[in-house]
DNA sequence: GTCTATAGCTTGATAGAC
DNA sequence: GTCTATCAAGCTATAGAC
């Protein structure tokens, strides 16, 4: 087990993620996937003898768990949860001011790609997703939000987060990603408040 | 001026607009168009010479005034613009259900897959974008959601229905549709209460 | 306006030397 | 593990008959 075979792949898994979320599944090509790992179709496919659909599944998974934790080491990097999604917006519009509007979800253009073209992507897509959504949904109830309110706004969390990175990439203006942000944070403002209350 | 001509036509950029829907840009060629609209190459070169660019652009232009009609008719038949939100993501849902999650938005996935590989359809998807989002602050601020408010709630608007379709199509559940509609609703209605109280 | 045929290129995938 | 050469099939686009 050299270092050797371990980098190849990781080089070739990290610009596949990089060219899908650029222009997505169906106009990223193997040729330009090995030229951009500085790979060969030879060892693209001894690493992932299924081809295009292997190596996809794999991207997808890895970049899902990446971004996962990317996402909750902002918010466990502040105070309280509230503070915590102010940041991870924040941070989300200056990421794509910083990289040309490219730098966004890694996942979103090739889920709707896929979704309803495509089950074995779809299926692999759902669970990032879920995973996604069972961790914020746990870091909201535990910092007081009742269960089923942290499940519904961990949704309109995600939800927000990409609905904000199509808005802020399409207009080339990450003022959207800020706006979105204002009303989840306000809407998680107001579930805490509720709470309190003892609604 | 016969009526030949514009049928056909018609049938290629509905065809393209169900397609792209589908399967998004790069993975609907033109032979598939041809075959869903009942054209032919020849057919679809002598209405876009630009070819499948050309094509694209006239059909994103087509369904994104068609998805601006309809959302907009949707809210317009309730007796309030907080009424008409719940139509408008009800009826969201209830088509998502109803087609087995392919009928969404008709931009977003295109959107995604050339917001930073293809300037000229970023521009056009760009225009559609703003038509949405003007005419969703306007009506918001008929309704007496003061000007500014209007505006970042149209934005939380739109992303809001994108992001949920997103999730409710990957995961094949329109319950985060339905979510991220009750999120919308209440932040219209916060702003509409802060505005009578003259704040 | 519609049709068929085809050019020229790129795609995903395979084979076999090293 | 890596490399090159190659295949069959797909793509966009064009040409020219009707």
């Amino acid at each position: 087990m050299g270092t050797t075979e371990v980098d190849t792949r990781e080089r070739i898994v990290a610009a596949t993620s990089a060219l899908f979320m650029q222009q997505g599944y169906s106009a990223t090509g193997l040729k330009a996937i090995a030229k951009a790992g500085r790979a060969t179709t030879g060892s693209l496919y001894h690493f992932f003898p299924g081809g295009k659909a292997e190596l996809a599944a794999a991207t997808l998974r890895h970049s899902g768990r990446g971004y996962e934790e990317l996402v909750m080491s902002v918010i466990d990097g502040a105070p309280d949860v509230v503070t915590g999604l102010r940041a991870c917006f924040a941070a989300a519009a200056d990421l794509l001011r910083a990289t040309d509007y490219v730098d966004a979800c890694p996942i979103a253009t090739v889920a709707l790609e896929v979704a309803s073209s495509d089950e074995p992507l779809r299926q692999v897509i759902d669970e990032v997703f879920r995973s996604w959504l069972d961790a914020a949904a746990r870091r909201l109830a535990a910092d007081g939000v009742p269960e089923e309110r942290a499940q519904e706004l961990a949704i309109v969390f995600v939800a927000a987060l990409e609905g904000g990175f199509l808005l802020s990439r399409v207009a080339r203006d990450a003022s959207a990603m800020e706006s979105v942000g204002r009303a989840v944070v306000a809407a998680v403002e107001d579930a805490l408040a509720e709470a309190r209350r003892g609604s």
